[in-house]
Parts: C-alpha cells; sequence; structure tokens
DNA sequence: GTCTTTCGATACATCGATGTATCGGATACA
DNA sequence: TGTATCCGATACATCGATGTATCGAAAGAC
C-alpha cells in the first residue's frame, strides 16, 4: 500500500489527494539514512530497524512509506542515480559544438569517482540486480542511456577530431568507456584510493579515446 | 576451533593427528553446496540452515568445520580464485618463449568468461571484501598476482612483437587487462550473455594490447 | 479554530536463524 | 576385533527481525 501511494505521488510530480508535506521529509530522510547505513554496512547486512534508527524515526514511519527494504533499496538507487547522470551529462554538454576529449575526461571523471560510498552501494545494487531480473532490466536502461549519451557526444566531436581508436564504431568507444569505469570501480573498492583511480581511468580513457598519435588539440 | 583445526590440516595439506576422511569429504560437499547457493541467491541472503540443506547435512555437520558464513565465504573464495588462477597461468603460458596475442586473449577470455555463477559469486566477494580491510588485502595480492603474470608475459613478448599500446610499461597495460575484464563482468552480469561479453572483451583485450595498427602476426 | 484525514509511534505476535550442549554412530588405529 | 577418538545429528535456548494492528498527534481543508 505504501508502494501504490507513492507511485501516485511520482505521476503527479506533486502530492495527490491528501499526501503530504511531512510525509516526503520522512520520505527523503529514509532515503538519506538508508544511503549511509547501506554504505557503511551492505545492503546484506542492514535491517529496516538500523535504517529507521539512523533516520531518526520509527518502524511504523518505514511501513508507512515503503513495502520492503528492496523497494527501499531500488527508490534509493534511482534517486542517486538520476542524479549522477544528470552530472555526467552536464559535464559532458559544457564544451561547444567540437569536444575537448581530455578537458571532458578530466570533468567526467571527477563526478564519477567522487563519491567513495556512492560506488559501494551502487555496486550492491549491480550484484542485487545480478539475481533480480526486472531490476537488471532498470539498470540495463540506465547504462544504455549513459552510453547513448557518451556515443552522441563522441559522435559530435568526431567529425573535427582525429580518428577516435581501434574501436570502430562511437557505440563500441562508449561501450568501452563505460567498461573502464566499471574496471577501475571494482579496483577502487578494493584499496580506496580515489585519487589513484581517477589519474588511472583518466589514463585509461584517454588510450581508449585518442589514438596512439598522442593527444589531440 | 573449527577453524585452527582446518589450519592445521592446511599446513599439513594432509590431515594431521586424527583429522580424517570423513571430514575432509563433509567440508568439500559444504563448499561445493555453498557455491550453489551463494551463486543463486546471493552471500546476504543465504542462511547456514541453506547451505546444509543444500550439502544433505545438518547444521552440526557446519559448526564443526566452520565458525560463521563468513569463514565458508573466504575458504570458497580461496578454493575457486586459485583454480582460476591456475587455469589462466596455463592458459597465458601455452605459447611458446613468443606470444601469439590474439590467440592468448582468445584461450584467457574463454577461461575467464566461462561461468557465470563464479562470476555472480566473485562479484559478492567482492562486495563483501570492501567492507573488510582484511578480506580486501588478501584479493588485492590476489589480483597483483595476476597482473603479474600477465605483465610478465608480456614483457618476454614484448621484444619480438610490435610496440602494444598508448599505456606507456606492461604494469599499465596489465592493469588494464584487469580492467577490462572487470568492466565487461558487470554488464555481463545484467544481461547474462556470455557469448557476446566474451567477444566484446576479446575486443577490447586486442584494442588495449595492439596498436592501431591492425592485428599483429 | 474545528474537524477530518494522514502519518508515524508503540505494542504485540510470530517466525526464522543462530549457537551450544549432548549423544549415538562412524572411523582410525592397535 | 576392540577401543579410543572424532564427527555430525538432534534438541534446546535465545535472540533479533519482521509485519500488523492500534492509537495519539500532526497537518491540511474549510
Amino acid at each position: 500500500m505504501a508502494a501504490e501511494r507513492v507511485e501516485q505521488a511520482e505521476q503527479t510530480g506533486r502530492t495527490t489527494g491528501r499526501v503530504t508535506r511531512r510525509r516526503v521529509r520522512t520520505r527523503a530522510r529514509l532515503l538519506d539514512a538508508a544511503f549511509e547505513v547501506f554504505a557503511a554496512k551492505g545492503f546484506g547486512r542492514v535491517s529496516i530497524e538500523e535504517v529507521c534508527e539512523a533516520a531518526g524515526y520509527s518502524r511504523g514511519a518505514f511501513y508507512s512509506n515503503f513495502d520492503s527494504l528492496d523497494e527501499l533499496f531500488f527508490a534509493l538507487y534511482r534517486q542517486r542515480a538520476d542524479l549522477i547522470a544528470e552530472q555526467v551529462s552536464w559535464a559532458l554538454a559544457l564544451d561547444g559544438p567540437d569536444l575537448d576529449v581530455p578537458a571532458a575526461v578530466d570533468r567526467v571523471t571527477e563526478v564519477l569517482l567522487l563519491d567513495l560510498d556512492w560506488l559501494l552501494v551502487k555496486t550492491d545494487f549491480l550484484v542485487h540486480a545480478a539475481r533480480a531480473p526486472d531490476v537488471a532490466q532498470t539498470l540495463l536502461e540506465h547504462r544504455a542511456r549513459l552510453r547513448r549519451a557518451i556515443a552522441d557526444r563522441l559522435a559530435r566531436a568526431r567529425g573535427l577530431a582525429e580518428p577516435p581508436a581501434v574501436l570502430g564504431d562511437v557505440d563500441s568507444a562508449a561501450h568501452a568507456v563505460v567498461a573502464a569505469y566499471d574496471g577501475v570501480t571494482a579496483q577502487l573498492l578494493l584499496d580506496k584510493d580515489v585519487e589513484g583511480a581517477r589519474v588511472w581511468l583518466k589514463q585509461l580513457l584517454t588510450a581508449l579515446l585518442t589514438d596512439g598519435s598522442g593527444t589531440p588539440e
């Protein structure tokens, strides 16, 4: 029942009927608390009560807003993922019509590897999605959108800049960019060296996106 | 107490004192069952009892062999990871002194992306390790060994083949290989398209390891 | 300000998982 | 084959988490 209410609210964008202020606040706080707790302990080791405690609410509040931890997790992921996606497309759009590859790589790298906690939660979610086909579907669509955005950007730049890589089309290149990101993430989750990861990702991306001929201007 | 016994047994490679046959068998069966169950449901959603049931034992057997699910998980990871590592170094060593890059890539790719269940468990373990520094340490060492093996192989091939990539040294190249592997894994976990992933990984690796000048012979 | 509706806190019932202690059968060794 | 040891099954006690039902208080409508 909690889920239906929320759905309704999201459809209108505003609260429908008598769905209200207080609710939005507590829902937001629950989500924030969940983020902290999930990041710290991992989705699999968190109880509903822990989330509520961290948020300063009782379980009553939780069950009034969500039906299960899974649902909350999903909502949390959507919220944060959308936010990141926005930042990325913003970073990609910064240049004029022609793209300065190294600069764009720099900007995107900053955004993507900024928050270790987010990477933790995101990876947790990946593992979760890997066993829930419908969730996986959603995640795949997110990833596809991201790739599309990158591919579009690269395509626009292609005419002016040098040929990009050994990878044939821009789609492959975009695919490679995402793969590199995921790859670097894995290492980062273990060694926690954010700066190192950032440097390494930049290096990797430039290697993938520019030909062997050196940095383009 | 279960842990100490096991440690002892692993040191000698054979059973010490009165540690014995039956034990080894049930331990192995518990590990196999754990693999299945973890792959199917994810580490976070599995109870000790479920593992025992799948293995055809009672919880008594479990507590006689392990102290916790975490310990079993760790043991399981080591077992399988060592096995894979062996297969990989075998695949790498197949060529003579000089390396046939595409062929080696083919072979390694077969080994690495063969078993979807293993990827699931492995990723679960990564997420687990990301929050347990000592476990992370072990995993990092595993990865370092793998990179070293790749780097060594590349170094031996370098003299004869063409310059490899835009990435400077062989260490960077090895690093990139691992990153590509992890990156492709993420996608594979979602779309479950093993063949596609294999093709894509090959493409990515050849792009990283051979210069833009085309496939080397 | 009142009145109605909604939200969230509390209390309760239940369930499943954990860990331990104990015991009977299996196994190695003489 | 006898015997001492080990292994794993069973039973039990406990704990924590879940979900629900109920109720008082807050918030919006008028």
